[in-house]
RNA sequence: GCCCCCAUGGUGUAACGGCUAGUCACGCGAGCCUUUCGAGCUCGAGGUGGGGGUUCGAUUCCCCCUGGGGGUACCA
């Protein structure tokens, strides 16, 4: 309906990596064409002109039972409606769910231009597919009421009509339609979110269809390969995020180092940078969303976070000593790297007596600010031993409580 | 109101009308590993909405009910 609206919803699609070959085609771009197409219709009989109103329609309903269709008589002006045979019935052919009969007998003849000749939705929709040669029809579930109207339209065009498939609506987690009170309900939600185009178009196939094997976790090449609409299921699925978010977990983990460097920097709009690539190795098996990354790993860049009950729990009396001592033993690591590292604070740990975590988690909050991090030893490696012992003297020098 | 569609564990799904509905996945519970953990490994609980039919036999076919969804505009 408006610029940023088409340029948004394209923009969607090929960050999903969904592409096109012609168009899209704009409906208002075709108004000519649609007025001809709606002459012939007129002229033929196929239409007519009429001014009644939906009241006129209701009232009309109500004059003749529920079993009678609205069928007008045609006027010197007003909207077009598509004229619908009393007898007989529309059947919907239709990829997944089988036939649909919608008998005529039911069917209010619809309006398909207005007063002024404006072609409306479902008039132009028939003409525009039919013009552009489309050969299937591949849409939600909510437009399966109106494809009678259409494959009426194209009956009194004499056209053959498309081939036609209506997936299943998508449903938040209450069963209702997806919207934006259930979170992340559009591609630019999820892509905000962190999560992988891959991720997305693997999590997205299989609500709705599914093949003999089971499999949860298939490439989209396979993907392309297996997916077959006659297997599309006819029930509306709802969106779970849990299973999105650890879906995307795999797809980050499958990711080399180089190339979840490049998608972070690209999420994150930071440069690609040798720091963040450590970083970004440390941290990529704890993170299920590039979202994830910087609460994880952002004290790498930015000093310790401020989280006052973990430094309340872990820099204590013996929690101080316990660093102070680590402190000691991290001065005199060679090289300092993990391995070293490691050794040098499980010795601690053991000259102390007492376990691991009593002395590795007064050493992350120091270094962190929070209890949760990548590996100690790791985030150690990255940090350097200038660093690391900078920020662990910063807490050591201030008081606690 | 009227028309149309749908119904397998909490969720997504598999199962020519045929063994005890699955060596499936998420989530959940327990355990293991373990420096934290959203990672990894093992084990476990949990389902054919209800009622009638048809059939030797129904998740599967038919009808009703219930529940859910969609449509019904001079919207798309």
């Amino acid at each position: 309906s408006t610029p940023e609206n088409v340029e948004q919803i394209l923009d969607s699609l090929l960050w999903l990596g969904l592409d096109w070959d012609e168009g899209p085609i704009s409906q208002v771009a075709r108004s000519d064409r649609h007025r001809e197409v709606l002459e012939r219709l007129l002229a033929d009989g196929h239409a007519y002109r009429s001014t009644a109103t939906a009241g006129d329609v209701r009232a009309f309903k109500e004059r003749h039972g529920s079993d009678r269709g609205f069928r007008g008589a045609p006027e010197a002006d007003g909207a077009v409606r598509l004229r619908v045979p009393d007898e007989g019935a529309t059947v919907v052919h239709d990829v997944v769910r089988g036939d649909t009969t919608f008998q005529h007998f039911h069917m209010d003849d619809p309006v398909i231009a207005r007063g002024d000749g404006s072609a409306l939705y479902n008039f132009a929709v028939a003409v525009d597919d039919l013009d552009a040669g489309i050969t299937h029809v591949v849409r939600g579930e909510d437009h399966v009421s109106n494809t009678p109207k259409q494959l009426l339209v194209l009956e009194a065009l004499g056209a053959q009509a498309p081939v036609y498939a209506h997936l299943p609506l998508l449903h938040g987690p209450d069963g209702k339609k997806l919207s934006k009170r259930h979170g992340a309900a559009s591609v630019q939600d999820l892509r905000d979110g962190g999560y992988l185009p891959e991720a997305v178009r693997n999590y997205l196939a299989l609500l709705g269809w599914g093949d003999e094997d089971d499999e949860t976790i298939i490439p989209t090449d396979e993907l392309a390969r297996r997916f077959r609409l006659e297997r599309v299921s006819r029930n509306p699925a709802r969106f779970d995020e849990r299973k999105l978010r650890w879906m995307n977990g795999r797809y980050l983990r499958a990711l080399d180092v180089d190339e979840l460097t490049r998608r972070l920097a690209a999420y994150l709009g930071r440069p690609v940078s040798d720091e963040l690539r450590a970083a970004a190795a440390i941290a990529q098996d704890k993170i299920q969303t590039l979202q994830d990354f910087w609460p994880l790993a952002g004290f790498l860049f930015d000093g310790p976070a401020d989280d006052a009950a973990a430094r309340r729990r872990w820099l204590h009396d013996g929690g101080r000593e316990a660093l102070a001592e680590a402190r000691g033993a991290l001065v005199d690591v060679e090289p300092f790297d993990v391995e070293h590292i490691e050794g040098a604070l499980r010795g601690v740990v053991e000259a102390r007596e007492v376990k691991p975590g009593d002395v590795f988690q007064p050493v992350r909050v120091a270094v962190a600010g929070t209890t949760v991090s990548p590996g100690l030893f790791e985030t150690l490696a990255v940090l350097g031993r200038d660093e690391a012992l900078r920020r662990i003297d910063a807490a050591l020098a201030v008081r606690p409580g």
